[in-house]
DNA sequence: CCGGCCGCTGCAAACGATTGCACCAGACCG
DNA sequence: CGGTCTGGTGCAATCGTTTGCAGCGGCCGG
């Protein structure tokens, strides 16, 4: 095979060719391009003698050489590059979260190749098809839902490595890295009991996301536990919104039994949607009623009142789990998969001692 | 050249080869591969025999075979994939604008690879080479500030497509699509004065945005030609943060000229941080002054009191920019660039008539 | 009946990097 | 002094797709 310039690469504004190969260097240095080939790569370095590689490298330098990544993913059938599925770009979780596993990453040579469902599950089988021509090295799932389980089996049988985060399903079997959201519910219960409410309410969100069972689960285990009693309210959204929280709550007001004292909201936006309907019926918080939201969005300690509610760490969760697909990719071995992170309770203003306590 | 199959391809979890190729189809189909090539691709589809194309066609979907663009980039020269710098991807702004970008270029059947500077310039020029290396089609920045300049330049030297989205800065001569900045200064400057405000303060983001730059010269020039005077105050900061926010407005409030009864700050987090400096001092909003934000943020309806602000059209801005990209890459010519979009104000409860006006 | 054209298909060289293998010179050992 | 080893380099095939060119039948016009 003869190899000549002059092919369909990139121009630059004079229309110069200006993709620079390894042939490019090798001639300018007076060797043949497999010798640098090994000398650039450090796992082939000290093939190479050590005056050749300085010399190569000066070169590959000066001429502003620069792997090409697509001819290497090519050979090597890797691509060094990881898709990253979420749900919804818009939600203010989802920020750290990338950067977590976007630092991670790139520490390690990859780069993450974000894309959104918009929790759109048609959309999900495209994506995913698409993302396989293209042959990324991995998947990282944060959006999965409960329905989601023979999608997941159908991506996991390209025999490609795929880690959930944030959202996992039961009955699975992929390495997993979400919130403890057991322990999430069982903190905002707590903080409630401890606070001396005996009726509680629970604003519950989408039945097919998994880490709202458990968030449930958490809450009414510990509510039960304390012998009180605990009023459930499910969301028919797809989300949890402050549209959601309002009718819930409305729901709850109309209802003919005593208003609960303590309210679990399984979204931050449930809380203010829910707080923004007890205010039309004149009622006050946290004089009349407690509540605390979940997620710790943003801006939440700036609302009136400011939210009581359950920090996740995103960062360190996404970091984690790309942590583990580092891992993954690099050696055979399989690292520990599925931790699951202790969120932590954040108290503000929106929670206090109920009426007949005081 | 003889091909064989047994490469160094994905395998499955069984250890089987998984990848189908064109040779397999053509194999099954008892044709030469360069013609399923052709049969595959809509542009030369029409060179082979619609009987036979209807076979390959059938063939290949029942084999499951995609096409392998990792191969398809290095041979065309072209990845499908288009670079979205974005400096903080914590930014509640940017989720929408990513979506935007997203849906348009994936019509396209492109690909946006999305990655964050974290607003370290350092990290700018490793990320981009790292993307050159990777043979991005073009690149979409979005976070440009004063000093880019030469950095920009030499971005644009490589002979790649680049557009500025939200951010621009002057006298680069580079397709931007941004937002009418001057227009949101001074729609804000006209609805104080429309409520009667005669002496106002401007707490003004980084000074190496040009978008702050921009809606202070709206705002100073609507304010001067009806005659108010004006109070400014420079952040130093690099980003607007609610902290800036109290900065500014503390400064202000120790001044020993009379408080201005309307004020305008260039990102609702800082005037955000301006309200709580404000109640600190026994103030109340919209009584004792009116203030409006910047950006429209998620939730700042919900705040108390309700925060009037300046809403952009992220997700429409998005979606112009990547469509001038998507038009760049398949055709020569050069469409109309360099689009602004017009702001709107929302009114909201944080900005009344002055007090002495009423 | 022949030249030419047309529609379809095959051939093989690319794209740029990787890598097993061969080769060569020199060192070193017996 | 012959043989073996070894560090360094070159050779060429390969990853899977694209595409200019050539070839081949059949049909048409002259």
């Amino acid at each position: 095979m003869q190899r000549r310039g002059g092919g369909v690469g990139r121009r630059d504004a004079s229309g110069e060719r200006t993709i620079v190969t390894l042939e490019d260097v090798a001639r300018a240095v007076g060797v043949h391009y497999s010798t640098v080939s090994r000398a650039l790569d450090p796992d082939t370095a000290r093939q190479v003698n050590v005056v050749t590689r300085k010399r190569v490298a000066a070169v590959a330098k000066r001429m502003g050489y620069h792997k090409d990544m697509v001819a290497s993913g090519l050979k090597r059938g890797r691509t060094h590059t990881v898709a990253v599925v979420v749900g919804d770009l818009g939600n203010p979780n989802i920020g750290p979260l990338l950067r977590g596993i976007s630092n991670r990453l790139e520490a390690a040579g990859l780069m993450p190749l974000i894309v959104e469902t918009q929790n759109d599950p048609t959309r999900l089988e495209r994506i995913v098809s698409h993302l396989l021509s293209r042959r990324v090295d991995a998947f990282i799932l944060t959006a999965a839902r409960l329905g989601d389980g023979p999608k997941l089996r159908r991506i996991r049988r390209h025999g490609i490595p795929v880690v959930l985060a944030v959202q996992s399903i039961p009955g699975i079997r992929l390495p997993a890295f979400t919130n403890d959201d057991i322990l999430g519910g069982s903190l905002a219960a707590q903080h409630l009991l401890a606070l001396g409410h005996r009726r509680v309410a629970q604003l519950r969100g989408p039945a097919d996301i998994y880490s709202c069972l458990q968030r449930a689960q958490g809450f009414s285990q510990t509510i039960a536990a304390a012998g009180a009693t605990e009023v459930v309210l499910r969301s028919t959204a797809p989300m949890g919104t402050a549209e959601e929280g309002n009718r819930l709550m409305s729901q709850l007001l109309n209802s003919k039994r005593p208003l609960p004292t303590g309210i679990f909201a399984h979204h931050d936006l449930m809380a203010l949607g829910a707080l923004s309907a007890a205010e039309d019926r004149g009622l006050a918080c946290p004089a009349d009623f407690s509540i605390v939201g979940y997620n710790d969005l943003p801006n939440v300690e700036r609302m009136v009142p400011p939210l009581t509610s359950i920090r996740l760490p995103r960062e360190e969760l996404g970091g984690l789990a790309a942590e583990f697909m580092v891992k993954m990719l690099s050696s055979a071995e399989r690292p520990p998969a599925s931790r699951r992170l202790a969120p932590t309770l954040v108290v503000r203003q929106s929670t206090g001692p109920p009426r007949d306590f005081r």
